[in-house]
DNA sequence: TTTATATTTTGACTAATGTTGAAATATGGA
DNA sequence: TCCATATTTCAACATTAGTCAAAATATAAA
């Protein structure tokens, strides 16, 4: 990932509305929600929600589809996993002393 | 973490001269880096890098220490970890499905 | 003590961000 | 077709972020 990927990804992220947006997106699953259920949840104006999502888009961080008259959203893991790739470079100078693999994903579950 | 502490240090990331000191610092190492040393290397006003540098340390990123009439910054790794971590529980989803050790860290070097 | 270097602070300014309500667009159902 | 619901777009506005030059502060060296 280049710096300029990693700083709009991040910038996606810096906003409280944002983040808790992609946590119910993550939570919710591959299946997503659709943006009114993430405006109820959030208590959040509509058009408001609608300007965070645009932003979540183009930072690669969520996908959309439309679902007859609903829009569903949902967590594109790859960005996050592309994001705490190049944030973990950047941390770990190369080797895993600085951030260990159980500081950052928690013990291996195989 | 809390969400709010994620968001604040995510926000002091989200800019490509902060990101870029942040970078040098973890580069440099423990020992760390004076202003002047980041400002040339990055080609960025003194001034400029105070405020970035200000804003890093509100996010308890970095760390600052007088050296003379130095003054020195160097990366809190630990920050960062606690920032990974909140990122990966937020991508996990409690399990490593979704977010290998391998993709957020790299093989693990015993 | 005086001078030079390193860093931070300040104030002015421009650009970007986020919120709001109203209007526009799209789809489904009566 | 007409109406109701879901979502996005728009324009206005307030707030925040970032840059710059100049001044202030702090320390070292002469």
């Amino acid at each position: 990932m280049e710096i300029n990927s990693a700083v709009v990804a991040l910038a996606a992220l810096a906003q409280e509305t944002r983040l808790s947006v992609y946590r119910m997106l993550v939570e919710a699953g591959p299946d997503g929600l659709a943006a009114g259920r993430l405006a109820d949840g959030l208590s959040v104006a509509s058009a408001s929600l609608s300007f965070h999502l645009k932003e979540l888009l183009h930072a690669g961080l969520v996908r959309s589809r439309q679902d007859g008259r609903y829009v569903i959203y949902s967590a594109n893991y790859e960005a996050m996993n592309a994001l705490l790739g190049y944030l973990t470079e950047n941390c770990c100078r190369g080797t895993t002393a600085a951030c260990s693999p159980i500081a950052c994903c928690g013990p291996a579950k195989p």
